[in-house]
DNA sequence: GCTCGTCAGTTGCGAAACGCAACCCTCTGG
DNA sequence: CCAGAGGGTTGCGTTTCGCAACTGACGAGC
C-alpha cells in the first residue's frame, strides 16, 4: 500500500463522523440502541453535545429520526442505509482492538445470520477469485 | 446486526486514534509520508499537536520512529505491523466517503499488487463458503 | 389535582483541547 | 557567516467540551 496524492474522501468522511463521540453513537444505533437517554446513559455522553450530533447525523443523512409517538412527541434516530454503509468501518476499528488492545475475549463476535458462525473481514480480487491480506494491496490514481 | 452489551474494543480503539487528526496522519502514514515537516505541511495540523499525536502513537506501538540521517538526527515515523493492521479501517472509511459524499471519481482506488485489478472489501463466512453483506450480520456474545 | 417519573431537550459556566505564531537548536550549502 | 531545512518547544487566545441545573410536555398513581 503505497504511493497516491489527495485521497480525501477519507478527510470528508472524518469531518462528518471523526469526533470523539460520533463513531460511539453510530456503534450504538447499531447495536439497538436509538433513543436519546438511552444514548446518554450508555455513553456518559454531555446532552448538549449529543443533542448536537444527533442532529448533525440527521442532516447528513446517516440517522433518520422517526417520531414513534404522538403524544408526546417522542423520537427514535435510525440508521439510513447510508449509515448502515458505515458497517465495514465499524466492524474494522473493532476487529482491530479485539486483536491489538488488551483484554481477552472479545465480548461480542460478528456471526453470518445463516449459519451463526464468525465472519471474517477481507479483501478481495474477484479478478484473481482470490482473498488479499493487507500487505497485497497497492493504491492507484483512478484514471 | 443487532443486540450486544459492553462491545468497547472499538471505544478503546477511538480512544487511541479517534481524535480530529490521528486517523489523518495514519492515512498519510500509508501514502508515504513519513517525516514531521511533510505531515505538517500536508494535513495543516499545529506543530506541537503533531508533536503529541506522534509520541502518542509511537507510545502506543502503532507507529516507529526511526532515524534516517545520525548527524542531525532526523527522525522518521512508520507504521509498524499493528499500524499495517489498521488498514482495513482506514478502507472501509475511503469507501464510504467514495460511495457517499460527493465527488464523482475517488482519486484513488486500491488493487491487488500481483494482477492490478480493483479490490473490494468484504465480510465472508467460511464455513458456508460466501461473501456476505452487511445485512447478513448478526452480533452475538462470543462465550 | 398534586406529586412523581420519563423523555427530550436547552442554558450557563468553568476546564480542557486546539490553532497560531514565535522561538530554539543542529546541522548543511554557498 | 548567513540562509534555510528539519524537528521540535513555549505561550497565549479561542473553541469546544463536561457537568449540572433548568424547562416543558406528558402519563401514572393516589
Amino acid at each position: 500500500m503505497a504511493g497516491g496524492q489527495a485521497d480525501s474522501s477519507i478527510a470528508g468522511t472524518l469531518e462528518l463522523i471523526g469526533d470523539r463521540w460520533t463513531f460511539l453513537i453510530l456503534r450504538d444505533a447499531f447495536r439497538g440502541i436509538h433513543r436519546f437517554d438511552e444514548l446518554q446513559h450508555d455513553l456518559g455522553i454531555a446532552r448538549n453535545l449529543l443533542t448536537d450530533r444527533l442532529h448533525k447525523l440527521v442532516d447528513h443523512g446517516i440517522l433518520a429520526k422517526h417520531q414513534y409517538c404522538a403524544h408526546p412527541p417522542r423520537y427514535e434516530y435510525r440508521l439510513t442505509a447510508k449509515g448502515i454503509d458505515l458497517s465495514p468501518a465499524l466492524v474494522a476499528l473493532k476487529r482491530w482492538g479485539d486483536k491489538h488492545l488488551a483484554g481477552g475475549e472479545p465480548p461480542i463476535v460478528f456471526v453470518h445470520d445463516q449459519c451463526g458462525e464468525p465472519l471474517d473481514q477481507t479483501f478481495v480480487c474477484w479478478h484473481c477469485d482470490q482473498t488479499v491480506t493487507p500487505g497485497g494491496i497497492r493504491s492507484r490514481a483512478s484514471r
